[in-house]
DNA sequence: TCCATAAGTAAGTGTTTGCTTGCAAATATA
DNA sequence: TATATTTGCAAGCAAACACTTACTTATGGA
């Protein structure tokens, strides 16, 4: 048989996971279906993880080193906070978007397994794209632009649950979804928010 | 052994299920597990449902009963629009922390499971909760106290983040949440959207 | 009192699960 | 070329799973 290095088959191997999630559902992920899906025997899962659950980690690491610094670098920018806030947001609904599945596989295990690791990974992002978000908004309350007597935490909390009802919404009825604008049509709405009136 | 009518067993299984959920984790609703806490043998569970999925959707049709009935009263209400939307939300609230965990429970096994029927009454009460959401706003907008150039869909998609917000604020870190005038802080933000400039 | 029915049990069933073992062969390094 | 390491596979492991079976016993209406 073909043989490839260990951070290719790593790589086959997360991929694989996602399209069977993305193809079958989530009670298909099991070593076998990874297994085929791959082209390789179930034995071999095993030399490039060295359990189920590490796979999981390790896409989770992918969903850090791809979203979190995406989001992190816009966070971070020079250009105006609301440029920055729009941004974010398309940022966030398009990942979700072309990973559809990886945040209820996340949760989903995470909850599941009820591992303190993959807990703690999960707090990791959720938490960062909270304070990334805050951070947005802290620097359009500083320049004046936006309201101050809005709570930054509170504002975080509410965008925070943009992206977690997209979620559930492409769960709900895949097909129907209409994202047309939608990044754009939930700044408008929060943008409200942070005005001054 | 005590014997008891099914229509109470069959109470005391689903309350075993939720029990074991917010003590062990998902993974350990298993027919066994849930048998040992109602104080049964794992034959038993069986004469009182047909299978474990029959479990859960009976689960989700105590949520339909009592969380998505009380929201419609709410909704359908003659008090001022604000006043509902103020109700509504901490109604919600109030129910997701007295009843922890489940709504991750739902999407969780729907997802896993992938099946149609439990993807159906999740998206009966999914949208349900968007809709009755949705008729205070109008009524708020019909009344001339509210924005009419809101989308009532777009602010409905936003406000359903809430709860789900807080569904996974809960996972990530039940004991630090502060839940202390939750539902009021997150009504006097999204009032902002909805009130005139 | 009789007896059908409902509610219980112990001891299985077959299947699936994540993972291991023992060994072969490809590849890299000396 | 010699050898150590890595990658692969087939076969099989114990454990866990949802669920069934065959049988017993309590309950309640005739």
């Amino acid at each position: 048989m073909e043989r490839k290095p260990t951070d290719i088959r790593q790589e086959e191997i997360k991929s694989a996971v996602l399209s069977i999630i993305f193809r079958d559902g989530l009670k298909k992920i099991t070593t076998r279906n990874i297994a085929r899906e791959v082209g390789l025997s179930e034995g071999s899962i095993f030399r490039h993880f060295n359990s189920k659950k590490d796979i999981i980690l390790s896409i989770m690491d992918n969903v850090i080193n791809d979203l979190i610094e995406s989001l992190r670098e816009i966070s971070l920018k020079d250009s105006p906070p609301a440029d920055r806030l729009h941004d974010y947001l398309c940022k966030t609904v398009t990942y979700l978007i072309e990973n559809k599945g990886i945040t209820i596989l996340l949760f989903s295990e995470a909850s599941y397994e009820n591992d303190p690791e993959m807990i703690s990974k999960l707090n990791y992002i959720f938490h960062s794209q909270r304070q990334l978000a805050g951070k947005i908004v802290s620097d359009g309350i500083a320049l004046g632009i936006w309201n101050e007597s809005i709570s930054v935490e509170d504002f975080s909390t509410l965008f925070m649950g943009i992206p977690t009802t997209l979620n559930i919404e492409m769960i709900l009825n895949l097909d129907k979804f209409e994202h047309l604008n939608f990044c754009k049509r939930m700044f408008d709405l929060v943008l409200k928010i942070l005005e001054k009136q």
